[in-house]
RNA sequence: CGGAGCGUAGCGCAGCCUGGUAGCGCGCCUGGUUUGGGACCAGGAUGUCGGAGGUUCGAAUCCUCUCGCUCCGACCA
């Protein structure tokens, strides 16, 4: 038996070694200190050419650097250099997910069919949903989210309200077998995201969970230095709850998001009310005329063939909902349709344009001789509409329009409801501004999901009355990699990324510029000891490469921090910081250098 | 899924139309020179021309099939 004194000794040493295993990376494990950072031996195999299918800037620069390597469609290897930034970004989440009072675990990639089956997702899904059988031809899906495994979890092991409220989170990677997968970390089909899963009982206490989300989320991002904005969302076919989406601003964005310069509404497109003004349609003018329109099918055909503005015809939109019916559509010509506004207001999961063959059926006339008159469908039209008076509209019979429509008097409408996409310019639905337009990147969305989950597995605990009640809950997505690239779309130069310190994969750049010169290698080489004695993440150019090679490279890879080490500075024992984001270049004293470079690392963390 | 295109050395590409056993640039290796913004000289290695089948004396090249990848589209009647 081992004394006391021998106890105490193991017992801290084994804290010790658990204390560094939470360490994240940039604490540095002493274990780890001689561990070579040196570019001679890392592995960053940077290119001066990009690769031909890299579209985007982050997507070029991430392969250039050698952050990230393609294996397949829409999947990477996450190299040395990228994977660092990529923990660097799962920290601050993690940090910021604790700190709400999250907890993290780590469901299965591989999801069994069973619990998509009980969820009803297994047949709404659609070919996004990677399915495979195992050898005892079970089925199963690799998991593009964790609703159903989290619900399964949670409905098994917690069955009172006193252990809640819970929130469960886990960074994972997931497979979505997107039908077009591009712009590298962008968009790929396998990717790595933190979700997390809220549960209450009460709705007041599910609104509380999602508000400390969407305050965590603000931290996340601020952290990781992104310029980003957080938007109203379509919350789908799942229910009227809210969402918001976490935008940053990237003109490669694949989000068109709305913003009022007036007050603080923002909005996706796919989301964002358009405000029926009062103004009402002037009193018809016109009578309903037929005019021969040969070949002229659509909007732009049509407008300029009887050399009216688009905005003067109405288009009829003939849809095929999943119910199998059709229903017209009526638009301003010049307007698109929202597609999610209108599964909203039909309450489809799907809908899609007609087939030719339907709307011959249905209206008599090939397609692009559409019109509400005379038309046997259910007809339902935007707002807008309402105000329009001696429109265009096309006949139901080929090669023919009308003019001079008028609602009331020629056809009449179901219902109006707001159906189009908002644009730049439209009125705020808020105030009196007028919404501006711009891209966004979505790397991060809270949702409030209700009991949709719940609800189909059965995920339910007894309440302070002794009653069962269904979990409310909410779920929380962000996407780490994409994160990553969007930082990059911000915060790069004709040169290369331009790290911003938190996230990028090393702190400081020490560039040995001739390493055949013993003042020079040594000088370097101290400089680099004493800086991963300070605990800086300090990468070390040792390679026996050409001063502009080297400066290519820093400048390509973006390291927040160069420090130039040269025989011109070392003659007045100085080398000289070069910041990546700027211009300026500051000597500094050899010895103490490594000191200033600790305190700058930390004033930009 | 519809349309278009591309698969030739690690990367970027030429060669294909008009069949005759494969080339350029970058990178890589060796030696030398060079060392503050992607150096130079000399020498060198590297390809089942995505795969299968066919036509042919002969196929990177022509034909068929197949696999992979990329781009555009998938509401604007």
């Amino acid at each position: 038996m081992p004394g006391l004194p021998g106890l105490l000794f193991r017992q801290i040493q084994v804290n010790f070694s658990y204390f560094y295993s939470l360490c994240p990376i940039y604490m540095i494990h002493p274990r780890n200190r001689n561990h070579s950072m040196r570019y001679s031996q890392y592995l960053l195999p940077t290119l001066k050419e990009s690769p031909a299918d890299a579209e985007i800037i982050s997507h070029q620069l991430m392969t250039r650097t050698g952050m990230i390597r393609k294996v397949a469609a829409g999947i990477y290897s996450y190299m040395p250099f990228g994977l660092r930034s990529i923990r660097k970004v799962e920290q601050i989440v993690r940090d910021e997910m604790n700190r709400a009072g999250a907890i993290e675990c780590l469901m299965p990639m591989a999801n069994p069919a069973e619990l998509w089956k009980e969820s009803g997702r297994w047949e709404k899904y659609g070919k996004e949903l990677l399915r495979f059988k195992d050898r005892k031809e079970t089925e199963f899906c690799m998991g593009p989210t964790h609703e159903e495994v989290v619900t399964d979890i949670v409905r098994n092991t917690v069955n009172s309200y006193r252990q809640l409220p819970l929130n469960l989170y886990q960074i994972q990677t997931k497979f979505r077998d997107e039908i077009r997968p591009r712009f590298g970390l962008m968009r790929g089909r396998e990717f790595i995201m933190k979700d997390a899963y809220s549960f209450d009982l009460e709705e007041t206490d599910a609104d509380t969970s999602y508000e400390k989300m969407y305050q965590a989320y603000r931290r996340i991002f601020e952290r990781c230095g992104l310029k980003f904005s957080a938007v109203e969302a379509d919350s789908g076919a799942i229910g009227g709850a809210f969402s918001h989406e976490f935008m940053v601003l990237a003109e490669s964005g694949e989000d068109a998001i709305v913003s009022c310069g007036g007050c603080e509404y923002a909005a996706n497109v796919e989301k964002a009310e358009v405000r029926v003004s009062a103004e009402a349609a002037a009193a018809p003018a016109q009578a309903l005329a037929k005019v021969e329109t040969p070949n002229q099918k659509s909007i732009e055909e049509v407008a300029n063939f009887l050399k009216v503005p688009a905005d003067k015809l109405v288009k009829t939109l003939i849809v095929q909902t999943d119910s199998d019916e059709l229903v017209a559509v009526l638009l301003r010509g010049d307007r698109e349709l929202n597609e999610i506004k209108l599964l909203n207001f039909l309450g489809c999961d799907w809908v899609v344009m007609a087939e030719e063959a339907e709307v011959v059926k249905a209206t008599g006339a090939p397609t692009g001789f559409a019109g509400p008159v005379g038309l046997k469908l259910r007809i339902i039209a935007d707002n807008e509409v309402r105000q329009m008076s001696d429109f265009v509209i096309g006949a139901n019979e080929k090669d023919v329009h009308f003019t001079g429509a008028n609602l009331e008097r020629d056809f009449k409408v179901e219902t109006f409801a707001d159906l189009r996409q908002a644009v730049a310019g439209d009125p705020c639905p808020r105030c009196d501004g007028r919404l501006e337009s711009w891209r966004g990147v979505e790397v991060g969305h809270v949702f409030k999901l209700g009991t949709k989950y719940s609800e189909a597995m059965g995920a339910t605990v007894l309440d302070d009355q002794g009653h069962s009640r269904e979990l409310i809950m909410g779920c929380y997505g962000i996407g780490i990699g994409r994160t990553v690239a969007a930082s990059i779309e911000q915060n790069h130069d004709d040169n290369g990324i331009i790290w911003p310190m938190p996230i990028a994969p090393f702190q400081v750049l020490v560039v040995m510029l001739n390493p055949n010169d013993d003042a020079v290698r040594g000088a370097a080489e101290s400089l680099y000891a004493e800086l991963l004695e300070l605990g800086v993440e300090v990468l070390l150019d040792d390679r026996d490469e050409r001063p502009g090679a080297k400066f290519k490279d820093a400048d390509l890879i973006g390291i927040p921090l160069r420090v130039t080490v040269g025989a011109r500075g070392l003659k007045q024992e100085q080398v000289e910081l070069k910041a990546r984001a700027g211009d300026e270049i500051e000597m500094l004293a050899l010895t103490e250098a490594a000191v200033r470079l600790r305190a700058r690392v930390d004033a930009a963390l």
